[in-house]
DNA sequence: CATGGCTAAATTGTATACAAGTTGTATTCA
DNA sequence: TGAATACAACTTGTATACAATTTAGCCATG
């Protein structure tokens, strides 16, 4: 039931719905522990109940709605210590996705892949201070490292643990890159996390599986720096889903 | 739309349909990379579509299922080397729990709970060989001590990673278990995992982190000890799932 | 005035009819 | 004989009607 029309993909309605209801989710247009009616839902998106589910459903494995028990979804609600923990569980993920590319070993182009890669993050970073425009080129290009890592840890069990892991915009390796570009420690910080590339690519190419782990792990509780600053400062606008976050009192 | 009935809860058809195929799926009766037929699935479990397809899709979520870009799902094959870092990945998970625990630190009753644990797997692996029954008690008593583990993480997000990686039979701590029972290996095996359990409980205790986290990944690995011998042994038609392992040729 | 139970509205869970797409087969043409 | 195409059967995706349960409101009663 897929098909192609005036070359472009039309999508089934199921992931349609998925994908308009995580937008309005991550907008804040549905308040967190606010139950989703079906049928007000229904008419908002425009189709009917039987894709809707679906895609409540599959939003509720990805981790943004929580089942009521007495029925029906409801938005989730994360604190900050589930932000937190979060991304101490992806930076463990990848983490071991590093270790075993390192262990496994990795093909000349491969590598020189993911070499590339952090060359052209590491023009981007040393251009001095960054700018919009620079962040907007940086953060797929960091997409791109961390999903070749993954790659290379060529298992496809772990890849899929990764992905839903990373599902969440909090815990996703450019969710608070974002927020940097109005921070002030940004480009500190962006610096570190270049080193952190360079030193796991230089651990993988030698076969370190302990420290390409450490260095993964590492660089992930960057997040956790820049969680901070952005709870503290103003950045957190700028996060996807920032409405989802219940502060504590 | 659940009730009570005879003072047995009756539960939804989706959830029905869920085990049940669940059931089919890891004794064997559907073959791996057999597209499952939702008309021929639903005269066979006697519901309608609208649930079954509901099961269908959580079932893929859990892993059991794969969808097929034509439509549909297809039970999904394993092979060795997925099983392998499946457990590799429930353990650096669980290491990671043991690590939080301990740095989070444990209420004195919840350790007391740990150590009953401990101490009731102790007088069962130390009564001498290992008859079905003393598995039978075994089984259930080993998963409570993974369980008590991770609620000590106090982390929900770490909560649902690590029962969505052991959600698979393979993967979970118990998954090999039963094969031992027929394996002479089995006693040496156990007589291992119990030290980790002391280990572990005594690091959380003086509140080492590294040290529980270490722990608890040698202790996963102990999983892929009984999967190469149940492998090159007999012991692994007990497992259930053994249908869906493509083994290499 | 508070509380308990009852009724009605609203909401979710299920079944089924219908639409759209995919796959296999047969037929025809090169 | 081979391949390409058209057709038909089957399968999945979607819509909607119906059933069952939950929830909210109201009235009665202590």
């Amino acid at each position: 039931m897929t098909a192609e029309r005036d070359g472009e993909r039309t999508q089934s309605q199921a992931l349609k719905a998925q994908l308009a209801l995580r937008e309005l989710i991550l907008a804040g247009a549905l308040a967190p522990g606010e139950r989703i009616a079906e049928l007000a839902m229904v008419d908002r998106l425009g189709l009917s109940r039987t894709p809707l589910r679906a895609a409540l459903l599959r939003l509720e494995q990805e981790g943004l709605l929580e089942e009521i028990p007495s029925g029906g979804y409801a938005v989730r609600a994360f604190s900050e210590a589930d932000i937190f923990d979060a991304i101490e569980i992806r930076g463990t993920l990848e983490g071991l996705a590093a270790r075993l590319a390192a262990e496994r070993g990795v093909s000349a182009p491969q590598l020189g892949e993911l070499k590339d890669c952090v060359a052209a993050l590491e023009e981007i970073v040393e251009s001095g201070e960054m700018s919009a425009d620079d962040f907007a080129r940086y953060v797929p290009l960091n997409a791109r490292f961390h999903a070749l890592l993954v790659d290379l840890a060529q298992s496809a069990p772990l890849r899929r643990e990764i992905e839903r892991a990373t599902s969440l915009p909090f815990a996703s390796p450019s969710g608070f890159v974002e927020a940097q570009a109005i921070l002030p420690e940004s480009r500190r910080i962006l610096i570190i996390a270049q080193e952190h590339h360079r030193l796991v690519v230089d651990a993988v190419q030698n076969r370190e599986g302990a420290r390409a782990e450490a260095i993964m792990r590492e660089h992930a509780r960057l997040a956790h720096r820049n969680l901070q600053l952005a709870l503290r400062g103003a950045g957190l606008s700028k996060v996807p889903g920032a409405a989802l976050i219940r502060r504590r009192g």
